[in-house]
RNA sequence: GGAGUUGGCCAGACAGCCGCUGUUGCCGCAAGGUAAUAGAGGAAAGUCCGGGCUCCGCAGGGCAGGGUGCCAGGUAACACCUGGGAGGCGUGAGCCUAUGGAAAGUGCCACAGAAAAUAUACCGCCGAUGUGCCGUAAGGCGCAGGUAAGGGUGAAAUGGUGCGGUAAGAGCGCACCGCGCGACUGGUAACAGGCGUGGCAGGGAAAACCCCACCCGGAGCAAGACCAAAUAGGGGAACGAUAGUGCGGCCCGCACUGUUCCCGGGUAGGUUGCUUGAGGUGUACGGUGACGUGCAUCCCAGAUGAAUGGCUGUCCAUGACAGAACCCGGCUUAUCGGCCAACUCUUUUU
């Protein structure tokens, strides 16, 4: 016994939602432009996140860097489709995945970064960060590593840091189109 | 007003925008969308105790090992809490105490000191008693010996003060204090009180072994339970007028191979355990109190590559220590600043 008219105008706005780089956002009723208006790109959910460790053993593999022996399952990449970097206490490593969505996951180790809350802090601002900037990395997976002295600097020292990184990473990604 | 003691509370506030996780409603086949709502701490920490829960096992007794240690109560339990006793600190409110036994035994106590435990005679005092010598004598000098008052050493040296006593001294005698023992009184008890009695038993350490009393199974949510690809391949059933191989001269038959189904197993992965609880709040009653009982009312994080955040503005005036991971009760440690209540001391005024 569902209403009909209710199903008609839920469908394309999920369409919306679905492509990342959809850009017809005019609908014609008013719940709908303010929908529009939201900057969609900005979402963070669990399907913007490294979850299994086979997923992240892709991203150690394609940077040419083995973490467990036995891991075999782990198919042989193609050569330059993975991407490293290391300054300021952050390492990146990042791969092509094949779809639209950017993917993150992180690696902070107890070693690196003592304090519980120091930890938590550092996760927050590099998901915030990654949120925001999201829309120059589609279709790349990303794993955050933390050095020592990660856990000293301040929130803006940290985004400073991170959007070099992401600078860089963009600028590999565009280069790589052309080719 | 100043100084302080105890107990309790808060842990920047507000607004806007962008995000994250759970729950509920609606939409959607689903993925998901949308609205509402909730979303770290007083220590979430250290993992030092005590429990719940789970599995192994079945715990009745003994041994070993470990823990606790004044008494009574509270509690699911405790090493916690409350009340009391004893000792100590503080003018006081109050605070502190690893607070059973060292006359059951074994062992230890550096240096110093004569001696460190059946006490002892280094200095000192005496030399009444016995005796040697000198002297007419009074007496003197010695020896045997007496002595624990005084000195010195030490953390600690056979209880302290006073009087008597003596050759000098000594619980040798006496008084008071301290100590031990005995019965009595008060108290549930620890203990206290006075009475009688004993001349006094000797330092520390039980966080050396030990003795006494009481208590204690082990491992932990990565506990455990369930679903279950792939791969390997165990068991059972059914199907075989007919297949293949082996046994056999042949048939029946037997063994293995076949197809289908079921069971078992449990890896990757997933679900669960996972938050309603020795729960909070209010109130009445009982109790000095910890706490208990009754009634009413509320639902208050539940992630799992791990949510509770970011930016901007205003204000107070710069916000410390720090992040749940099965859950409770404690302890300990870290901590910027502030508020409230009760009480104490002191100054001034009335």
């Amino acid at each position: 016994m569902r209403s009909a008219p209710n199903v008609f105008p839920a469908d394309p706005r999920d369409h919306d939602r679905d492509s990342v780089a959809g850009d017809r956002g005019t609908g014609g009723a008013g719940k709908e432009v303010a929908g529009a208006a939201r900057p969609v790109l900005c979402r963070f959910t669990v399907h913007h996140r490294l979850l299994k460790p086979y997923e992240y053993e892709q991203v150690f593999t394609a940077t040419g860097q083995r973490r467990v022996p036995g891991a075999a399952s782990v198919p042989a990449p193609p050569p330059g489709s993975g991407y490293q970097s290391s300054s300021g206490g952050v390492m990146l490593r990042a791969r092509r995945n094949g779809g639209d969505l950017p993917r993150l996951g992180l690696i902070i180790s107890k070693k690196s970064i003592k304090r519980a809350v120091d930890r938590n802090r550092v996760k927050r601002t590099t998901r915030e960060s990654f949120r925001l900037c999201q829309g120059r990395l589609s279709g790349l997976d990303v794993v955050i590593m933390s050095r020592a002295g990660l856990g000293e600097l301040s929130g803006p020292a940290l985004r400073a840091i991170l959007d070099k990184h992401w600078d860089a990473l963009a600028r590999w990604m565009e280069r790589w189109k052309k080719a």
